[in-house]
DNA sequence: TCAAAAGTGTTTGCTGTACACCCATGC
DNA sequence: GCATGGGTGTACAGCAAACACTTTTGA
């Protein structure tokens, strides 16, 4: 039952984006330093105000595609900030998004144009504002989603090996997996398929490469790894 | 990486509340029927506009407060709402928050007072702009959690027998649930903890009377349920 | 005495977990 | 020929699910 809208205040509402990649074992977030105050020069998440003619999803998306040239990437609200002094010029009201990329669709030219580099998870620096509650929010989201759906194969390029989907699931729970029991796993989702392309870059035997058959999971969206 | 604030534009900010209560093995739902423009008379959650001086989790608390009169209540963020057009009026991002409350601590008063009702999940009417995907959302949410963190006792009053725990499960996860092993899990369970108080008004026999012990949940936070 | 809700154990199947060795290849 | 990562099966335990009858008491 709200009431009348000219008694009250507006505020900033902006996005951020917790941007995963994953590479030689270890997931990695997106980040770059404030090149403008307040909080120039520290570490934060990419993000941008919402507009208005877009909606937060919108604003995520764009905010997302201006920084690494790619659309209809996995992307999801992770929560709403709003403390009041979160941010030290204005009162800004922020949503996390995070968002789950390939590393190697990631034009690395962008690096350099936006001043942003892949960081490792484990030894994240301070971020700007409460950005670092923001990563630790999607981590928990993450990880709590990552065995009930398949977002795992969004960190991987379309043709991967079991040994790689291990290491995301290894490096997301921060635990090590046995080996058999998990490709038993996997043996029993058919919609993770294996082809008849062998990857001969990691090992000298090579590795058949699955992909994942995203038609066959919506025909029957039960997932669990 | 923001950029300056004012090149951008400024919205209003509300939250809205998914006020969930247990009666009669039911859920229900606290709603009202608007008594403003834009909606009038049409049912909507209870929500107010987040004012300069509070944080988003302050504003759903005083909120809640306004209209129910109870403090401390658990209360946890759905998720921001933001589409362009989903409030007619004016532009209005609206992070919704789900409150769990026992119906028995609800003045009644209250209800004509703020002209709002309890009303049974099942039934559920068309709600105020986009106010039906928000407790579409909160139910899931709520679901999810309902196994694996202590909030059912928060629908109960602090004395309460298996048989109500038990109801409150089957009208959260809308199924049957076989009384011995819901009670079995129940035993292995230290911090529900049998009274020497009997409950002698919906049995003739009398049914054991429990209670959750939040201290020793806190000292040994495992939930399984 | 009967209706209504409380209370109580056992069996069975399945799922999850622990565990070690051979294979193919490039260098 | 050896170092590197790929690939495979079994046994056991613990958990989850199915299942039916007795007890108490107020009306």
């Amino acid at each position: 039952m709200t009431t009348y809208y000219n008694e009250h205040s507006k505020v900033f509402v902006s996005v951020d984006c917790i941007i995963f990649g994953f590479e030689d074992k270890k997931l990695k977030l997106l980040l770059g330093k404030r090149h403008m105050d307040p909080g120039r020069g520290e570490w934060s998440l990419y993000g941008g105000f919402v507009e208005e003619d877009e909606s937060l999803d919108d604003a995520a998306n764009r905010v997302l595609y201006e920084l690494t040239g790619l659309r209809g990437l996995y992307m999801k609200q992770v929560g709403a900030f709003g403390a009041i002094d979160r941010d030290p010029g204005e009162r800004v009201v922020s949503i996390a998004y995070c968002a789950l990329i390939n590393v190697r669709d990631y034009d690395q030219k962008l690096l350099n144009e936006h001043q942003v580099e892949w960081v490792n998870l484990e030894n994240l620096p301070e971020l700007y504002s409460d950005h670092n509650d923001m990563v630790t929010k999607a981590i928990t989201l993450l990880r709590r989603r990552i065995s009930s759906e398949p977002l795992s194969f969004n960190l991987l390029p379309s043709l991967f090996t079991l040994t790689q989907l291990q290491n995301v699931y290894e490096a997301i729970l921060g635990e090590n997996i046995d080996k058999r029991n998990f490709r038993k796993r996997t043996k029993t989702i058919d919609y993770i398929e294996k082809t008849d392309k062998i990857d001969k870059i990691t090992s000298k035997r090579g590795a058949a490469l699955y992909r994942f058959n995203k038609q066959a999971y919506i025909d029957d969206p039960i997932f669990k790894l």
